[in-house]
DNA sequence: GTCTATAAAGGGATAGAC
DNA sequence: GTCTATCCCTTTATAGAC
């Protein structure tokens, strides 16, 4: 089992390299080289595990797409009241994306140029399918939602309206950062107390917009 | 002057057919033949014009940036109140990403993949530099904001996080269509709902998302 | 499993005729 | 200005040795 290079087998180091390189360039200007270089291996190899560089594609993009969706059904459809759930999710969400940066613009990117390739995966997808997760999530959160505003707790809202602004809100700063540091001047630390001072205020400003 | 292809002068065509094709595909993705069959003209015509690929593709990417620009900088730079401010920008934001439904996508991907070349368009840009207006114009706003502020009739809030949550609450349902009509089972009418709805519901979100 | 060598196709760019 | 023909480099993918 001793390995000669870095760390983990041979599979697992491509996939990471992929990871890097189809984030930072995309599936169309990712380079099947480049991502056998950043392995430490030969491009052959890349062939031997993935077959093909849309498989291999599809792995990452899979991958990360699966990346924050925990974090999302676990807060948002738990049993909390809606107030702790936008204060939770903000938190966590902005916490998970900041440790994997790059995952907003990848993945909005990929939607983008591959529309179809989403599509496909939810369609032939193992277990429960994505679409009814989604569904059942927001039948959920629309039940809450209401009940609050019967009570008066909150202004009526469609469940996919507030899940479509918690998500903006959160995920946009980092899928848009490359304008933000040049068109405000922001350098690494002033993105860095940016978010810290977002990650402080997000949820109250989201809970007011919520209120009668 | 009377010309055999459909409309336009040769030069525009191939410049609308790039515009469809690179926001579609993306720098990478994109094929100088494909742009070729698309404005009806062979192949050496685009390099006749535009030299290269790269420089097309910045002519793109430069005029699609440009393109929601105006709108921004003439709203929230006016003497309105916040309020107005709001409510006009929620509106005419949505209504003229509507008529580019893809453009979003497009520049955010492409900020992604090539960071670099906003910054290279920032510095050698004719005229006021970009970085020069926005820094004016958060300027004007956190003047605007601050003395509401003080008055008691808003919250405190940074002038750039008031403007990166106007913008990401209408660009991000733009953005992550596939993700919402997949996930959420939408299909164009009801994506059209959707957006009805937003740009009824969000200005009174905001604003009371602002209020102490 | 991993490598080298190479096939096969793709794609940007240019030369030169008209 | 516009076309055809073609160059030539890049890139994915496979064959076959070890």
């Amino acid at each position: 089992m001793a390995e000669s290079q870095p760390e983990g087998d041979t599979e697992a180091r491509i996939l990471e390299a992929a990871r890097r390189v189809f984030m930072l360039r995309g599936t169309a200007g990712a380079r099947m080289q480049e991502i056998a270089a950043e392995a430490g291996v030969n491009q052959a190899l890349l062939h031997y595990y993935f077959r093909t560089k849309d498989r291999l594609a599809e792995a990452v993009f899979r991958e990360a797409a699966g990346r924050l969706a925990p974090t999302v059904l676990r807060i948002l459809g738990s049993d909390e009241p809606i107030e702790a759930k936008v204060e939770q999710f903000v938190q966590a969400y902005i916490d998970a994306v900041r440790r994997h940066p790059f995952i907003p613009g990848y993945i909005l990117a990929e939607l983008h140029h591959h529309p179809e390739r989403l599509a496909a995966m939810a369609e032939r997808a193992g277990g429960i399918p994505p679409a009814e997760i989604a569904r059942a999530l927001i039948g959920k959160l629309d039940v809450q939602l209401r009940t609050a505003a019967e009570a008066g707790a909150l202004r009526p809202i469609a469940a996919a309206q507030f899940v479509v602004n918690l998500i903006a809100l959160c995920v946009f700063p980092f899928a848009a950062r490359p304008a933000l540091t040049i068109g405000l001047g922001m350098d690494d630390g002033a993105f860095d107390r940016f978010l810290d001072e977002r990650r402080a205020s997000l949820p109250s400003f989201i809970l007011s917009g919520l209120r009668p």
